[in-house]
DNA sequence: CTGGATTTGTACGTATGTATT
DNA sequence: CAATACATACGTACAAATCCA
């Protein structure tokens, strides 16, 4: 689960904070990982993940972008984001 | 140099149309390949940069991002974006 | 065939926080 | 303390591609 943990207006950010765009990276490619979504299969949304994490659009797309140049995931205008067929070869 | 071609607007979008901040990164790796920009060098700050291309810092920052990610560049808070000592493993 | 709805892709803008000089 | 610069987060707008009634 992605917590905003409210940063503005905070009084101090904790040491490990993550970043949420980080978080979103990690949340889709633990669904990966473990077979939840498999190779072909279509993400939701951007704006559906977005209300999912209770966080902006923007966000969940700077996420999904790395993601993309990395080649975990593909995209495809007008159908979707889709879990890439092969993984991306590891570094 | 980055051509905005004024996309909004336009009557027609070239076939081998090229997103300004991939531009921005082709500048960039360019500038990296030749030695211009040797590693430990420290790049134009991000507006500077907007302003040398005549885009907006979000889409410089887009094409950075995207080389920070890969490993190409490395960035540090109130210092600069610099090109990293080590390039990025090959794929 | 046409038009609307959906969704990704790109570009821009603003605000705030953090780190360094 | 002030200025500079990156890092994150949010928001808007429009274009392009696809699907479907």
């Amino acid at each position: 689960m992605i917590k905003s943990m409210g940063l503005a207006g905070s009084i101090a950010m904790p040491a490990d904070f993550t970043p949420l765009y980080r978080q979103v990276m990690e949340e889709i490619r633990a669904k990966i990982s473990s077979g939840e979504w498999p190779p072909g299969h279509r993400l939701p949304s951007t704006r559906d993940l977005a209300v999912q994490y209770d966080i902006s659009p923007g966000t969940v797309r700077e996420g999904v972008n790395r993601l993309l140049e990395a080649g975990d995931l593909r995209g495809h205008q007008g159908l979707g984001v889709f879990v890439a067929e092969r993984p991306p070869p590891p570094v």
